[in-house]
DNA sequence: TGTACATCAGTGAACGCGCGTTCACTGATGTAC
DNA sequence: TGTACATCAGTGAACGCGCGTTCACTGATGTAC
């Protein structure tokens, strides 16, 4: 090849992380896939594996990062897109799944990630679920719609949320891409779960 | 070894299945172990595994079996032992932590399976979270617990609470064993969690 | 009760293969002058 | 603008090792008579 080399700064990483999710959304767990099975996907020689990552699980780390960005990504939008009231849980599921959609392969790896078997990989998407958590709490602060509940218990409610949404993942594990209905199905599930959890949280001050 | 041979009827089998959970609760994950491995700390020769499975994934599938026997111990205690109406979240959560703690490894590998390589054994598992939802709707109609909630309101807050509790484990995984305190603050904390669902489930008519 | 035979769980040697990792290399890009 | 040099991402050969799987074996247990 002639034009192989320094092509474009670290398109080789880009390359060997989106084989690893690839890889993840054929099926595979990322704890089982090898240094040579990534580069063999991505179509780079193995050593070149060592030009950017130490390990397997440095990747899987590094991933947990681009994983950020892509919840901070859907949390803006979220936020740019503020319904009535009422509206709010359906609009923010809707948001949520779009994003599950279009960025499977990421979602299936944090869903893998959390039981996985780098610990600091699950401590970074454990990170990430309570960050996600916390501005969900401040987010309901901010527009009032959580002012009787105290600060814990908006933030019990809020992970309780994150959780519940997380825990969709391993429900579209089991489901193809591409069956709509059943995606639907999820999604309709998950809508009432969240409706559920803040009727709950709207008369916990009462009972408890 | 002179008695090595046939002195009880599948103890090698236990041996192996053993063997991976125990694999499971150092820190590795199902999906990367390999055959030798399991073996290994089995303290078995390789070509022993052949006689008893077919491969990996055949030994989760009959880890999932086992699952299956562990929760449905853990249900009928739970039915055994009901306390006062209002203690019964409480009194519940109690016996599942503490058969998860006895049976650690046997969680920690259903956690690991909800997003694991093996789709039969994702499905296995998602089927006993089914049928332990199942089972504890039944018994909240039969308590006459939730008598105002239709059959569907009722199943969805009980695959909640399923989802909720199953979720914990992930929580554990992060957790020293003997971590009492650690354990404790996960325990108040899932119990909490059932009751705002419950909480929300009993204001669920009057709002949608 | 004793004997002959079938069954089959566990053994140990052997195989070919893909793995992770090392090494010296090459040549395109960026920098100094 | 042109030249010399340093940098470093990607290469390809090579290594030793552990893997999954096969095979013929052995000998304890169960069964038939």
């Amino acid at each position: 090849m002639a034009d192989r080399k320094r092509r474009n700064p670290s398109e080789t990483r880009d390359k060997l992380m989106t084989a690893a999710l690839d890889l993840v959304g054929k099926g595979r767990h990322f704890a089982s896939l090898g240094i040579r099975e990534v580069t063999r996907q991505a179509g780079v020689v193995p050593t070149a594996f060592y030009r950017h990552f130490r390990s397997m699980d440095d990747l899987g780390l590094q991933l947990v990062d681009e994983l950020g960005l892509v919840m901070r990504r859907m949390m803006r939008e979220a936020r740019s897109n503020v319904p009535q009231a009422e509206k709010i849980m359906e609009e923010s599921v809707n948001i949520f799944i779009r994003h599950a959609r279009d960025n499977r392969t990421f979602f299936m790896f944090m869903a893998q990630g959390l039981a996985g078997e780098s610990r600091a990989v699950q401590e970074g998407i454990r990170s990430e679920l309570r960050f996600f958590a916390a501005e969900l709490a401040n987010d309901l602060r901010r527009l009032r719609l959580a002012s009787h509940l105290s600060d814990g218990d908006l933030d019990l409610a809020c992970d309780l949320v994150v959780r519940t949404v997380a825990f969709t993942f391993t429900d579209m594990l089991g489901v193809s891409p591409d069956d709509d209905y059943q995606i639907d199905q999820i999604q309709k599930r998950t809508t009432r779960f969240l409706q559920m959890i803040f009727i709950g949280a709207n008369h916990w001050q009462s009972e408890s």
